[in-house]
DNA sequence: CAAACATATCGATAGATTTGAATGTGTCAA
DNA sequence: TTGACACATTCAAATCTATCGATATGTTTG
């Protein structure tokens, strides 16, 4: 399992400070003025992180292909939500390495 | 939590293909000269990994920067082995975005 | 001590990544 | 339709990163 998976991919993704932030301010939005319960859109995260718009929009489109976030789009605002999923895939992939291995496991 | 954390280092050790498979190799060492069965030499990775002297050389530092690894010079050898807790941390980290946030969590 | 060995470090280079300015695309309002 | 707006894309510059050859450091062996 996770042999030739895309592990890489939200792991490369998540290793930006800048998308790192990003993450955790979808997960919980302060403020913003399109800003809904569960879906935050582009603009606030340009506002409200201080980055410049082609940077969202580029860090957005990584965050996206590496499955960590989905977008849709609505009139013209791009509202982004976290994908928990992949999330739970990560956990997966790291929890067995988070337990001390096992000791006899090398028994030929 | 997590605020100010350093969990940016090793998000970014792990994003590198290299790293990923030395990690999982640390993890069930095949088999190997001076391969404990808790610990795994230097050379071994070299080795098995097919990988630069240099290169693991320099992935093993970066690992163990992250905190993601330890390693212990024994003679001419250094011995590597896998920080649980490192990992453990991530998942700690990681766990909250794998589960849909609270819908009532805005209330101001 | 000298030679062989394992690993670390240095220097240079090639490739990837982030970033902003400028521009393009599609949407809404007047 | 025209203009304003939100976002995507392109391009170039700056920075980072991986990698290798060469070399240095420290250790064991003869």
């Amino acid at each position: 399992m996770f042999e030739g998976m895309d592990i890489s991919l939200p792991l490369k993704a998540l290793a930006d400070p800048a998308r790192l932030r990003i993450v955790e301010f979808l997960r919980r939005p302060d403020a913003g003025c399109c800003t809904l319960p569960d879906r935050v859109c582009a603009c606030d995260v340009e506002r409200l992180l201080g980055l410049s718009q082609p940077a969202v929009s580029h860090h957005m489109k990584i965050l996206t292909q590496a499955g960590l976030v989905s977008g849709e789009k609505q009139g013209r605002w791009m509202y982004y939500r976290l994908e928990a999923g992949a999330f739970a895939a990560l956990v997966a992939f790291l929890n067995p390495l988070a337990t001390p291995p096992a000791p006899l496991a090398r028994a030929a």
